[in-house]
DNA sequence: CGAGCATAGTTGCTCTTGAAACTATATGTC
DNA sequence: GACATATAGTTTCAAGAGCAACTATGCTCG
């Protein structure tokens, strides 16, 4: 295992730990070498300037932009295949897709084979949107992620699917 | 890479998009290549597992271990601080302070030189609830990335270092 | 000094979110 | 065919989060 997360050097510990016998020092946590927080703090603030991007202009919440970029290049949707992709609540999904139907971005409609489902599509107004709206979003992705190269940029997306999928096994 | 939730392959475009003149055919935004989705998907799912790690055992929720994680190493912190070191928003933060202090795990003492500020510090019980949590947390951080080799990870983190700058510079 | 402005932190209010209950449809078993 | 169980999606409800208003303290500059 070969501890990871190296520690910035502490100043030779004991620095208000019980020194004495072999109890350990003072426990410490550098939050900007553990990658939880880190990816969290990241992925936070990112998803913050985005957010604003679409809120902004067009009124969108995460849960509908997620739901709209879905919709765009998977056409036969539901709202339990949003849920699994997305990893949302089915609640926020369905009330997402109540908003997205009732500003008429997106039709939904109960499958033939199963009532239960719905089959999700863009709408004519819906495709109008996203296309002025992705092209807005791939831009300032490629503004972010210009200092990396693109060798840096392929590793950082590898590692993060290695990452899920040692999730995937932990879980 | 194997893409995790691998996309029905679309019949080539143009699908409801206008096609005609030169205007572009329906805009696709492939989220699994798209950062700032990945991240968030990657980010929250983590969370998501350390969260569960200390709300059962510790009874504690985000904010808190946040406050509780800047304090093991850093032991002269304000609100303020923590508001800045963790984006949290200011109520969030008295909030979580508020509890921590009435478990006693912190104490919150006003400042001599100003008596606005309130100085924070990890009390007897805080330390020792740390001495505990804090190893748990690194061996679980260690079993995610155990996957990664020692570059990968540092090529990880040094990536993700660059966005944060790239960010900031962006802002 | 004192009026205005800035800052740290708390409290009140509203909106969002997620868990759980619920509805409606489908499937499996006897 | 009827009953139990599973699944898709909606609705209800309580807790958490953020914004804004507020309190208290400190700072600046005439």
């Amino acid at each position: 295992m070969e501890g990871r997360p190296k520690m910035p050097q502490e100043p030779a510990d004991a620095v208000d730990g019980v020194a004495e016998a072999g109890l350990p020092t003072r426990q410490e946590l550098d939050l900007n070498q553990f990658l939880p927080y880190r990816l969290n703090r990241l992925a936070d603030r990112i998803s913050d300037e985005l957010e604003r991007m679409y809120a902004q202009r067009y009124e969108l919440n995460v849960a509908q932009w997620r739901v709209l970029a879905w919709l765009s290049h998977c056409d036969d949707l539901t709202a339990k295949k949003v849920c699994t992709y997305t990893n949302m609540d089915k609640a926020r999904v369905s009330r997402a897709v109540q908003a997205l139907v009732d500003r008429g971005l997106v039709s939904r409609t109960p499958s033939v084979r199963d009532q239960r489902v719905h089959e999700l599509h863009l709408t004519g107004d819906g495709a109008e949107l996203l296309s002025r709206l992705i092209p807005q979003a791939q831009d300032w992705e490629a503004e972010l992620v210009a200092t990396l190269s693109v060798g840096e940029y392929r590793d950082l997306l590898n590692a993060m699917g290695k990452l899920e999928r040692q999730l995937e096994r932990m879980g």
